[in-house]
DNA sequence: TTGTACGCGTTATCAG
DNA sequence: CTGATAACGCGTACAA
C-alpha cells in the first residue's frame, strides 16, 4: 500500500552507518568526515528522504509550527498580513497553522486550545471584536508559550504588539480633510475598547484641535460592527442634524463605503457635498464611485514583523520579561471621494 | 522556567497505574473499569493534562492535520471556502494548515512540499492560474496521500474534486442577458486550460444555441488574469467594434467591475446600454454603482464538502481507485447591472 | 570522527 | 481488566 518513506535508519543500515552518524551528517551538526557526509546525502537524495519532522518535534520539544489566529480572512488586510506573514516564517522553517475566530470571543477561546493542542511554538493574534480580556490566553501564558498580538490589542494591556499608528493616520486624515477647507468633519468610531478604533478617534480630535475646530459631540457615531448598513444609519443620523456634516472620517471602509451609497441615494454629491475618509485601503475602496480616500495599514510588514518578533521571542525564550511593541507607519492614499480634482 | 507540561505517564506514577492503562483509560479505548476510568480523568483534570498529538500522530503515523493551498485568500471566495473547510475538519477532529500559492506554479509546488515535511494526512487544493501540470503532485500521489481539488482542476483530469457546475453558470448568466431582450452579448472569458473559465465559456455557448442566437467570435475576448485592467482593456475592444454588444457575461467580477468603469468613463450607461452579469460574488460586487449581477458559487458548501471528501479518503484509504467527483449548483443574483426596475 | 544508548509521549501487542 | 514492553524517527550526551 503507502510506500513506507526513507528514514534516516535506513540510509544508515544501507550504508552500514550508526543513526546519529547519519543524523549529524544531514544536519551538519558535529564534526562529520566530507567522506560519509557525501555519501549519506547522496543515498538520502536517492531515496528521496524526508525528514519526519514530527519525530525531531517531539524530540525537541519544538514543532517548528507557529499558529495564527484571525477574526476573518475576508478583507483586504488580514490577508496581506498572513501574505507577509507566511513569507517571514517559511523562510525560517517554520510552518503557520491558520484559525478564524470569525470575529467571536468563544471561538478566538477554541483556537487557542486547537492551537495549543497542535503544540504550536507560539501564536500570533489579532483579537475578535467582542473580546474584551486576556483570560483564555492565561492558560497559553503559563506554558510560557510566546504570544504576540497584531493590528487589535486591548488597549493599555502589556504584551507585545505590531500595530500600525492608529492615531496618526487618524490624524493626517482629518487634516487632509480639513487642508480640503471641511470644517463640520464628522466621524464614525468603533469600539472603544479596541485600540485601533480609540486611537483614530484620538487623532481625530488631535487634528480638530490643533486646528481651533471645537469638537462636536453630534458629529461623533460610534458604530458596533462596522458593516455597511452602520455607515448608512450613521449618516442618516448626521444629516438630520440641523447642520449636517461636509465631509467624514470613517473608522473603517466599509462604513464609509455604507455611507457613500446612501449619499448618494439621497441625491447628494461626494465630495462637492460630503467629501469622505475611510481607514484600511480594503480592495473594494478602489472601486467604488468615486475611489474612496483611505489610510494604508502596510498589511504585509505588519505580518513580517508580527512574525519576526515572534521567532526572537521563541528563540531567546525571553518573553513575559519584555514586552516590546512595534508601531508602523500608515500612508494616507488620496484619492476622489474627499478632493476635487 | 517552562512549567512542564503533565504526560500520561505523570498520572500513572501518581496513580500506581501502567501508562498503557492510563492511555486506554483516557482515550476509552478498551474495556476499563469504570472505578480507574473515573480516578485517572479526575487526576487529567487536575493536572490540566494535555494530550501531546505530536507523539500520538508519530505513533499511529498520522498528523490529524490536513493542508490546503490556495490561490490567495483576498477574495470573499477563498475566504468562505475556508471557513467552510475548518469548520468541518475541526469538528472531526482534524487541524488546518493553509498554504497560498499566489496564484504562482513554483510557490505552489513548493506548498506540497511544506505539507508533506508537515506531515499533513491529506492535501486540499484549488490550482493557481498557472499552474499547467500535475507534475508537482507526483510525489505525494506515490505516497499515496490523499488528495482533493475543488474549483479550479485541470480539465480531464482523473482526480478526485468538488466543483460548482460553471456550465450552467455560465448558462444562466447568459440565459438572463437574452430574457432581457439583448441579442449581441459578448463574453469574458479566463484561460481556458482551467475547466472553470472553459465550462463558463461552454454554457454561454450553449444559452447562445438554444435562443437561435449565432456566436460571434468578435465578441469573445479571452483575459489573462482576469483582472480589472483586463476587463476595461477587453470592452475598449469590444466598443471599438462596427457593432459594439449590447450585454457582456465576464467569467470574473474583476474583469466586470474594470468593464463598468471602462463604460461609465466613456459615458455610457448600464444596464442601459450594455448589461452586464459577472461571477464570483465577491464582497465589492454589490458595491458598484451599479451593484452587479452576478453568480454565487456555494463557498462554504464546498469547503465542506471538499474536507469531506478528503477525510472519507484518508479514512478508507481508498483514494486514488475511484476518483469522485462533486458538482455543486451555482446561484444567479440578479441585480441593478442587468435588469431595468 | 564515529558508535552506543537513551529519551521524547503515545499507542499496539502480547501476556497475565 | 491491567501490566510490561516494543516501537514510531530523531537528537544528543557519553564513550570509544
Amino acid at each position: 500500500m503507502t510506500p513506507k518513506r526513507a528514514s534516516i535508519s535506513d540510509i544508515a543500515k544501507e550504508l552500514k552507518l550508526a543513526v546519529s552518524t547519519v543524523s549529524r551528517a544531514l544536519s551538519g551538526h558535529s564534526r562529520i568526515s566530507e567522506a560519509t557526509r557525501q555519501r549519506v546525502w547522496q543515498l538520502a537524495e536517492q531515496l528521496d528522504y524526508q525528514p519526519n519532522h514530527l519525530a525531531a518535534a517531539l524530540r525537541k520539544g519544538r514543532s517548528n509550527t507557529l499558529g495564527v489566529i484571525l477574526p476573518n480572512i475576508d478583507g483586504h488586510f488580514f490577508a496581506l498580513v498572513m501574505k507577509g506573514a507566511e513569507a517571514v516564517a517559511n523562510q525560517a522553517g517554520f510552518n503557520v497553522m491558520l484559525c478564524q475566530s470569525n470575529e467571536d470571543h468563544a471561538h478566538e477561546a477554541k483556537n487557542v486550545e486547537t492551537l495549543m493542542n497542535a503544540q504550536v511554538d507560539g501564536i500570533l493574534v489579532s483579537l475578535a471584536r467582542n473580546t474584551h480580556d486576556f483570560q483564555h490566553f492565561e492558560k497559553a501564558r503559563q506554558r510560557n508559550l510566546p504570544l504576540v498580538f497584531f493590528d487589535r490589542i486591548l488597549d493599555g494591556s502589556e504584551v507585545s504588539a505590531v500595530v500600525v499608528d492608529d492615531q496618526r493616520g487618524g490624524y493626517e486624515a482629518t487634516r487632509h480633510l480639513l487642508a480640503q477647507g471641511r470644517r463640520r468633519i464628522a466621524h464614525f468610531g468603533g469600539p472603544q475598547h479596541l485600540n485601533i478604533f480609540k486611537d483614530r478617534y484620538a487623532g481625530y480630535r488631535q487634528a480638530l484641535e490643533e486646528a481651533g475646530v471645537p469638537l462636536e459631540e453630534e458629529l461623533v457615531v460610534l458604530c458596533h460592527d462596522m458593516s455597511l448598513e452602520d455607515g448608512a444609519a450613521g449618516i442618516r443620523q448626521l444629516l438630520d442634524l440641523p447642520q449636517p456634516p461636509d465631509a467624514i472620517f470613517s473608522s473603517g471602509d466599509f462604513t464609509a463605503v455604507g455611507a457613500l451609497d446612501a449619499l448618494k441615494e439621497k441625491g447628494l454629491r461626494v465630495p462637492q457635498d460630503v467629501a469622505l475618509v475611510g481607514f484600511g485601503n480594503e480592495t473594494f475602496s478602489s472601486l467604488t464611485e468615486p475611489k474612496l480616500t483611505t489610510i494604508d495599514q502596510r498589511c504585509e510588514e505588519m505580518g513580517g514583523a508580527a512574525i519576526r518578533l515572534l521567532l526572537e521571542m521563541i528563540q531567546h525564550d525571553t518573553q513575559t520579561r519584555t514586552p516590546r511593541k512595534i508601531v508602523l507607519r500608515p500612508e494616507l492614499l488620496k484619492r476622489a471621494s474627499s478632493e476635487l480634482v
